[in-house]
DNA sequence: CACCCACTGACACAACTGTTTCAGTAACGC
DNA sequence: GCGTTACTGAAACAGTTGTGTCAGTGGGTG
């Protein structure tokens, strides 16, 4: 059996692709493995010997879909850092750009699926899900962070604003995900975009 | 058995302030019959009497957080309407005591219960769930609108303004959800009041 | 050829799920 | 007294859950 140290088998990427998809479509809420084994053309006996068990296969899909985050970050970082001068790109340049990709019908799946990881982590912190909220805020805070100039970045008000930042993105994503009203909620972030500029 | 339409028994209140301190704690999310019935000193058979079945109970238990988040809600609206002057507290005062509310360390199971109803309603639309996140929206955004003065209540500022409130608002609690740090994230809060009110 | 290794199918296991059936019990109006 | 109403206990139902067992398969390497 493929310890978490070794490196992932062919059929093991494979697979877990497979189960991301179903994953991104049906949730991870009522995940069930033989369900998932025959919509993706696999067994349970299959999965439980490529991830051990239920427990590291949830722990690879919530992995892959941090992927898939971070994927946005390395992207803003590199609109930001080599921006032909190495300046960063500053804060308010940053939350318009995640803020787009947030918004985009396409990445809709895999916001919900976001928002159900993160809230199950608050609810039971131990087993699969453990930490995954603390992780995402850490994570967005250390790529909010990068994209300030270096005398804010490290200041105080620097870190207050890139918190408020990081929370007015989630609340209004959350906004989004749920009245699908993007004309609304898309003004109220360019009105703080405004806010924070002036 | 009783319908959804008839006034609720004195037995079934009884129950249902038993199961909702029950999944104040647990959570919602593998709710299961049997461990509630015991716990709360009942029986399967019961909990089924009386609300039909677990959808029902879902259903109830979703409306009594409700209560609890209704009875800030008109709270702040009794603090804001009769202000000896009849006149709404203004947009940021009623942010500032929202956030006093949800900051508060009693108030975090809760919290975390209506974080894990608000996603699984994103992501299950059907059912005990269906609307919920859409719901909520809704509630907060209209207390927040009657908060607001007369003019500028009905502008279209004014709704990209309680819009936007109410993004912060949610965002920071995500992030004191996951992180427990009141002192960065309510730093947060209050620098957004503080551009909010210049 | 033999050998190993990653992978797979069929099936059984015990535990748990929501729900139902049948048989009550206690209180109350008449 | 009798019947009705609200509630309850014990047990069983069929289905699903994660997981284990045993026996393979096919391909690559020695």
């Amino acid at each position: 059996m493929p310890e978490e140290t070794t490196a992932p088998s062919a059929r093991q990427v494979e697979l877990l692709e497979a189960a991301y998809r179903y994953a991104l479509a049906h949730g991870l809420a009522d995940l069930s493995l033989r369900p998932l084994a025959t919509a993706i053309g696999s067994s349970p006996r299959v999965l439980m010997f490529l991830f051990g068990n239920k427990d590291g296969l949830v722990r690879a899909l919530l992995a892959r879909a941090r992927t898939d985050e971070l994927a946005i970050l390395d992207r803003l970082g590199h609109g930001g850092q080599p921006d032909r001068s190495g300046q960063p790109i500053g804060l308010v340049p940053a939350v318009e750009r995640v803020w787009a990709w947030l918004a985009a019908e396409e990445h809709r799946p895999l916001l919900r699926l976001w928002a159900e990881a993160y809230a199950r982590s608050l609810v039971e912190p131990d087993g699969a899900w453990a930490g995954f909220a603390r992780a995402t805020v850490d994570d967005w805070l250390a790529v909010l962070a990068a994209c300030q100039p270096r005398p804010e970045r490290d200041s105080e008000t620097g870190a207050v604003r890139r918190t408020l930042a990081l929370a007015v993105l989630r609340g209004a994503l959350l906004d989004l995900l749920a009245s699908d009203d993007e004309p609304r909620v898309g003004a109220a972030v360019r009105h703080q975009l405004a806010l924070l500029r002036g």
